[in-house]
DNA sequence: TATTGTTATACTCTATAACTATA
DNA sequence: TATAGTTATAGAGTATAACAATA
């Protein structure tokens, strides 16, 4: 599979799959709560807890207070995590940029197509 | 993830994805040793060890001495083992058809084409 | 000596159930 | 009483290193 083949060019300085998904999702939408974080990547909340545990111990996220609700935690990333984010991109696309080198223009336009009709269909 | 929902749609029944995909493999592909099923996931021959026990204890595949080679070892379908790779199939077929049913055959055809593309790239 | 497979050990991800703190 | 998060515990997958058996 694809997929695999992607994930491991992770290579030595990158961080396992779960991890790095968590510091991507918050590199988009900004801070959120571990119970929304548990529900953007489909996993129960006690994983979750594990995996941000895991990414504060890093120092590449953070958690604050929440200003009004004292039950929740705001989980944000860190400058290193911010950093961490754009690293990890950097050296997976190059492996996927060369991967793609190998197809025509015309071809990378069609997966580009089925990207989002797999987008589609994923969040159905 | 779309792989992520496939996946979840083993519901109760269902083995996890290593183990159903060494069932996979061997219907594909008949008898293998553990090397070649370690070589084929990509995964090292000790993790296969532990995933080819587990199914003997399911009793989905059987071990048999190799003919010709003491330290070698044959790994093989059983008729459970069998029946258990078409429960699944079926089982993931008839959800993958339903979220395919929500595209037209032109949006199909094209995800068809793109697999064929992913192939290349993986197999790269 | 090289190859095949296993055992020992450890780490990560996942889950459910039970608990704490706050609303 | 309900909600957010955590802790406790357990099962599955993966890996590396060391070992046994066979070629």
């Amino acid at each position: 599979m694809a997929s695999r083949r992607v994930k491991a060019e992770r290579g030595d300085a990158g961080l396992p799959d779960p991890q790095f998904n968590v510091l991507a999702m918050l590199h988009a939408h900004g801070a959120m709560t571990p119970g929304q974080l548990a529900e953007a990547e489909r996993i129960q909340p006690p994983s979750m807890t594990r995996t941000v545990n895991c990414l504060v111990e890093l120092g590449l996220v953070a958690k604050t207070e929440h200003p009004t609700d004292g039950r929740q935690v705001l989980v944000d990333l860190t400058e290193a995590g911010r950093a961490e984010v754009h690293e990890t991109r950097r050296r997976r696309d190059a492996w996927l940029t060369g991967r793609l080198s190998q197809l025509t223009a015309d071809e990378r336009a069609r997966l580009g197509e089925a990207v989002e009709l797999l987008r589609r269909i994923a969040a159905s």
